[in-house]
DNA sequence: GTCTATAGTTCGATAGAC
DNA sequence: GTCTATCGAACTATAGAC
């Protein structure tokens, strides 16, 4: 872009795409601080400095702006994360499962990480749509996160000696889950703990989430071993 | 209040009573499937059958009736956990880590269930409010949960071996994070998993969520030990 | 591409009768 | 306690000039 506006008379889109921008960013903000409903058009337009018709020319409504502010991240983010996973399973050693729990969280929080921020806007815009209920958050959530996920969930099955597919998919679940406690900077943390916990501290969490999460998984497995070999010893076929 | 009803010329709320109710409960299932910005006073007021104006004689505003919600199944369901932690400590055997998180999970999903349901609309609208970062449900989760939410803490204090306060609250923490996963129905573990899983199965779910969880807490433990004397063994203080 | 101005709707809250 | 009617503000979206 910078060899284009060395051309003096085409000015194209330095100042229009950062406009463009300017309005992604605004909106990643204030959805994720107020979520959708509670957000204002007339506040994004405000924060980015634009007319408000401006937001409805590039994006036509106030979902299309939503999908375009998570469409934006989500391809940095799931391409950084297949990427690492890529990575892993590229060289002859097998990865550890440490290292799959890890390529699934550490993206979403380096991505767009400002450091004068506990957590970037957009990770607390995921959490508050991660949990949602509604139509426009499940379609979003399958239309940039389900390709991802089941690749995780491969690695998963792949890593871990025994696992049925069946767990990996709640495991996987569940971890996304454990991650969004990570995600949201609730400072409830902090409160319950009287200040020995911090939840701005990004890598005093990764340290204990991943252990959390791959002696979860591995439990899992476990218990349903031994239930199998219960459920085999009696002779019964459903408990 | 029965006692009151018994006076024939006092027919204090009884009629009354049952309209207040049947806002509570229409606003309960609004805000479960449209969040707390995106109900309507409306739609709640259509919904239980009462004019607009009568919310806001019993409520005052909308905040005050959401709190209002939270406050009534809040105390239920906290109640009965509280009572399940005292059942497990009053006998002379030691619980279980098992059972202390499955006093953790259960009550909620139990209290107010109605079998033709997935899930009971207040465990939908806790996991709305639970990862949310705005003031109000952050004064709504200190106000309601922080209070049981220690007893439990301490309840792991006392039963995990070697576990430090401070790993107590995160793993309390990613806990409630797995709960949440477990709460919503979103209907992706079926998606993700072509049908094996099902999130409408509460006791499949439960089944799978205590296991992940307690081998979660007692890796964390031993991951800390394991720290520990390593750094012990090479004699520095901090990694 | 970007703006001003505004249409058309819906919102939370209140006044006042019964 | 409960209702009808309505106020004033905020909302999303669009029309049309530049």
């Amino acid at each position: 872009m910078s060899a284009q506006s060395a051309l003096k008379t085409r000015h194209v889109s330095d100042q229009g795409t950062r406009k463009h921008d300017r309005i992604l960013d605004a909106a990643e903000q204030i959805f994720a601080d107020s979520g959708f409903d509670g957000a204002g058009m007339r506040q994004i337009a405000e924060a980015a400095d634009v007319a408000q018709a401006l937001i409805h020319y590039h994006f036509e409504t106030k979902e299309g702006l939503l999908e375009a502010v998570v469409a934006r991240r989500s391809n940095q983010i799931n391409g950084e994360r297949g990427r690492l996973l890529d990575a892993l399973f590229e060289g002859e050693r097998r990865p550890q499962l440490e290292d799959i729990i890890e390529a699934l969280f550490r993206p979403t929080i380096s991505v767009g990480h400002r450091p004068d921020q506990k957590r970037n806007s957009f990770t607390r815009l995921l959490v508050s749509m991660a949990n949602s209920a509604d139509k426009r958050s499940k379609k979003l959530a399958g239309e940039y996160y389900d390709g991802i996920a089941l690749r995780f969930i491969d690695a998963i099955e792949k890593i871990v000696p025994g696992i049925s597919r069946k767990d990996a998919v709640w495991v996987y679940m569940f971890a996304i889950g454990v991650g969004m406690s990570m995600m949201a900077p609730t400072g409830r943390p902090g409160r319950l703990s009287d200040g020995l916990c911090d939840d701005g501290d990004i890598e005093q969490m990764l340290s204990v989430i991943v252990p959390f999460v791959c002696a979860g998984i591995r439990g899992v497995v476990a218990d349903a071993t031994s239930k199998l070999e219960l459920q085999t010893k009696t002779g019964r076929k459903n408990p």
